[in-house]
DNA sequence: ACACAAGTTTATCATTAATAAACTTAAATT
DNA sequence: AATTTAAGTTTATTAATGATAAACTTGTGT
């Protein structure tokens, strides 16, 4: 179950981080976009300029982005710090090898999150799916290549949620996807062939933390049409997709030989008081 | 009017901001400490998780911040930008020359926020009014010396808003606060003489935009008793407070040796198609 | 000075969110 | 390994709450 004026409130910020501008935005704009009643819109905006999360113009009376988002934003940032940076070199050797468009994808809970995505040297980031709707874990390679060294309890949880038919080749039954993961994991890599999007094909490789638990994953995507017309190819994507995987692992194994972590001696005190 | 559901789920946002724990924090700790029913909460922040603010932890179940405040961050929503770090500069020499607490405050609406503190060599961020519930306008150098500036019909938007007594020298009444206005209009400097905390005697000066607006405000606090004790003591404070409030001021008149301005010649395009 | 548009406030009603209680899952203790 | 407890989840019910429309205010442009 969820709740509904939550639901809104929620979109309605989406919609201000998405679409702000310079002035601010007005009510009728908002509920010119996400078709609310004005009367709604303005008790919902007045209970969340009152929150500090946006603000509204004296003179104007439009909307603006309020301090509590600004201040969300500085402490968010404390975050995948060190990891994205390093990841970011591998994606790009894949990208500067193959040329093709290159994904690194993370997991919130049930959902897909593209951390980093490359393609003809454009740097972005968005979330996966394209639409941030529907968890696409099932239908691309990124997704599976994550899903299949995941613990059989993770993997139901994910897969009770909608398992979507994005073309006439996603795999929406139940037991063909376990028996697939099941390949994938043996394989070392995951395969999604016009899955998702038609006439695209993917591979992706699964990226794993200290314990050996995967965390996230390198896709790369190319054109079927390249993949049919040279055999080879294939191979290429995927040795370099591997290898990029596996250098990203190695992060979480930090290397013994960091300076800053130094024995402890006895009587010398780990934390201040 | 407030709609309670939307506060109720800003409050969980506040508290994931600033109560946010490695692992993530368990449903019964939100419940614990901002007194909701459990289900009452569980469905709420499975709307949230829903709406990817926050995410569940497949195996601990514990809440974290999701991608889509991490997104936020990316934003950085055309903000303070270039201003702070001038204004930094400024701030700082009021601190270093006085060694008192400075600072930096603006406006969103009708609240008053601390943009930038020093204190003791210490630069942190925090919502002016130590609670961040109060719109403390009223009973500070830094909202009275903004307040002083703006039309009458801004002043009387946060006026009618709660005017609080913090102290026994607080002012309240509203004509009384007018006169004041109008006092500190001519000066060029807002006093807070114990109005907001007993102790603790404020001088603060306004900044001004390119329109003369005011935009934000410098003020620098000190005991009472060195005030008192010293009269060139506030003669100093009140040169520095000014003197940065000017130059801060000068942000917003561009110079107009800047290189990157250069006037469009006839037929070239200003924007890209 | 007038008309229009945008925003705000109010009171009413039907929807919706809060509730409690039952259920599930997982972890801790014997 | 079995039992107990705690945490989280789901459900159905009821009372509270958010959505609504309509009246009102404010400000802007003609």
């Amino acid at each position: 179950m969820s709740v509904k004026s939550i639901e809104k409130t929620l979109s309605t910020l989406d919609f201000f981080i998405s679409n702000m501008k310079p002035g601010g935005l007005a009510l009728k704009d908002v509920c010119a976009s996400l078709g609310f009643k004005k009367s709604a819109a303005h008790h919902m905006l007045a209970t969340v300029c009152q929150k500090g999360y946006l603000y509204q113009d004296l003179k104007t009376k439009k909307y603006l982005i309020g301090s509590k988002i600004k201040k969300m934003s500085k402490l968010a940032i404390l975050d995948d710090s060190g990891f994205s940076d390093f990841a970011f070199d591998q994606i790009k050797k894949v990208n500067d090898e193959t040329g093709e468009a290159v994904h690194l994808a993370g997991f919130e809970g049930t959902r897909l999150i593209t951390l980093t995505m490359l393609e003809s040297k454009h740097p972005v980031r968005v979330d996966h799916g394209f639409l941030n709707k529907d968890h696409a874990f099932h239908a691309t390679a990124s997704g599976k290549a994550i899903l299949a060294h995941m613990n059989l309890a993770n993997q139901e949880k994910i897969l009770k949620k909608n398992r979507v038919k994005f073309t006439e080749f996603t795999i929406t039954d139940k037991v063909t996807l376990l028996k697939e993961l099941n390949a994938i994991k043996k394989n070392g890599y995951a395969i999604d062939d016009e899955e998702f999007q038609e006439g695209v094909y993917c591979v992706g490789c699964p990226v794993f933390n200290e314990y050996h638990e995967p965390v996230a994953s390198v896709s790369c995507s190319s054109p079927k049409y390249k993949i049919v017309r040279d055999k080879k190819y294939l191979d290429k994507i995927k040795s370099f997709t591997q290898q990029a995987a596996f250098e990203i692992s190695k992060y979480y194994k930090p290397k013994k030989t960091i300076k800053t972590i130094k024995t402890i001696k006895k009587g010398e005190r780990k934390y201040a008081a």
